[in-house]
DNA sequence: CTTTTTTACGCAACCGCTTGCGTATCTTGC
DNA sequence: GCAAGATACGCAAGCGGTTGCGTAAAAAAG
């Protein structure tokens, strides 16, 4: 059985108190009691029990983090974010796998309101705003991620796509591009919708006409860029750049792109948006607009710190994503 | 505040004790009394303090989850599976990502110890025999994912990666293949040294007699695999078929063979190791071997219920790989 | 050297649940 | 209808910490 304080405090002759505020830094222990104490703790390798701390103090030191699917290579970059940032602060994570099911979802937010976390980072996941009040989590230290309740005031972080698009758009008619094709996946994903948007603000703010022509909606996959750019070429005036609205997109736009003969980038440039590792192994590697998942995770854990004290000063974050200029441009 | 089992208790009008062996189905509670209190605690959604509970019955119903890099995709399918298994079984993860720096490694595992789990996985990571026995972790549940600490006895899963070389292997010569190259990392590390025996093992089965000069050792990354490609061209009889042993090695592999205008698989094959996604992605798509991580993590969760209960029958579990046959051979 | 203020420490209640043991109540058998 | 055994339940002592409050001792003030 491992030290308890009271032993601690046994060997050093004072009461549990007195070894409980000398660890945890508090004022009224004597400097000599102190080091006594502190000492002991060393060379015991003594740690306090996390549970009967949770229990007396109501703090765990523990969040909750619920996500749909750890095997996604962008959640994966959250999750080392938010890891890193709660270690630095002395945080561990309860790790929950939802799959998406709403089922998992509710057990598992159930189990961490329970007494079990200080906090809960919500990243994506499929649970709507009645669930969330029903489930008394609206007041509840929560940080959403990559998720939007537009009706609860929840901390919440973003990314923003709509300006990753237009920094996709800017940078092929900083190179000259003047007719600019659109492969992207079906727009009724709000994702989708909003690089749909920041495609057509570049276009606007280079005075150039938006051509709906250009825009293909397709499946989002290797195999839907694939198609997606044979049926712009097939146009009476193909365009001479391409922004795929995602990596796979891109992979599906190269290969067909190469297939047909043309050369990237001089005939036919072309610009991803995700940097998913993918970007760098396909050749000519892609030039793409890099999302900062991690930052967005280190953001969820500081917000989360806020929640947790209770003055959030500013629930939206919104992080702008980057251009990573490779050979496909 | 929460309800506690106080408040039901008064509410039934029973002990709290009597709450308590309702809840958990133990014996010495009257039939009515029973369902009474089970009603309770479904109307207004009881659920028992983890951390009171923990302390008290010295379970937390909780895993510590050790690993050096959860944006790693192999390791990423061994969470999931850890993950769903245990979530089956009634049990939650602690996260717990250390970059493989032993400082964090320990530091976690002393938190892990201190009553806050009641088991540890540990998936590869850098710690040695010492440090683990000076933790007086050789008799705590623990058990070792992709990693093998000989002198101790700790249960420990694997996978076969000579068996997995060697299928590679069986493959090829299957196709008709009789000089087959191996582009390898360096053969220092133990999971390449096992993958070179394994090479070896097929031709010995195949009576093919085994060519040093087909075996180039370059670093384990795409443009090794390019310029072990280039090195294997220049031969005066070059192989008609490759092992890439890795999945990164076989797309420089591939990239280099297109360069050189030869047609996969008629001129050359490859096979790769591991089974990323990039395999799909890369044209043509790439023949694979598959290994099994996600078992191993489902397995580790078996392996780790028994060390808890203090019973493991076979310490060592070794999984087999798999064939996945795609376009390159 | 006394009086007042400050500091150091102990006491004990509490956090919410588990569990061994004792007793009142209920069965069962004769 | 009563002794003996089984059953249902309560009591209270933990589990290992935290924390408000009270007091004795030390430091500062007079």
């Amino acid at each position: 059985m491992a030290l308890t304080m009271k032993d601690i405090a046994k060997m050093v002759g004072v009461s549990e108190s007195t070894v409980s505020r000398a660890i945890n830094g508090q004022p009224g222990v004597g400097q000599k009691t102190r080091e006594k104490i502190l000492t002991l703790v060393k060379e015991y390798q003594y740690q306090p029990n996390v549970l009967a701390q949770g229990l007396a103090s109501q703090k765990t030191h523990t969040l909750g983090l619920l996500l749909p699917d750890i095997t996604d290579p962008y959640f994966t970059q959250v999750v080392k974010g938010i890891e890193e940032r709660a270690s630095e602060l002395g945080y561990h994570l309860i790790l929950a796998n939802t799959g998406g099911s709403r089922e998992k979802e509710i057990s598992y937010l159930t189990l961490f309101t329970q007494n079990r976390c200080d906090g809960i980072i919500f990243v994506g996941g499929s649970l709507a705003e009645e669930e969330i009040l029903k489930l008394g989590l609206n007041k509840y230290p929560l940080v959403l991620v990559n998720k939007l309740l537009e009706e609860l005031a929840l901390p919440t972080l973003l990314l923003d796509h709509q300006q990753g698009a237009q920094m996709a758009g800017d940078h092929l008619i900083q190179l000259g591009h003047q007719s600019i094709g659109l492969v992207i996946g079906i727009l009724d994903e709000l994702t989708n919708f909003q690089l749909y948007e920041g495609y057509q603000e570049a276009l606007n703010k280079a005075d150039l006409t938006f051509d709906p022509n250009l825009v293909v909606e397709v499946e989002n996959s290797r195999t839907g860029g694939y198609n997606g750019l044979l049926h712009l070429l097939e146009l009476d005036n193909p365009p001479t750049a391409i922004f795929a609205a995602g990596d796979y997109l891109a992979v599906g736009v190269v290969e067909a792109i190469k297939t047909g003969g043309y050369l990237i980038p001089e005939e036919l440039a072309v610009i991803g948006y995700g940097d998913t590792m993918v970007t760098e192994i396909i050749h000519p590697s892609l030039t793409t607009i890099k999302l900062p998942w991690k930052a967005l995770g280190e953001g969820a854990v500081n917000q989360l710190m806020k929640a947790i004290e209770g003055n959030v000063e500013d629930p939206f974050i919104i992080l702008l994503p980057e251009v990573i200029r490779r050979q496909s441009t």
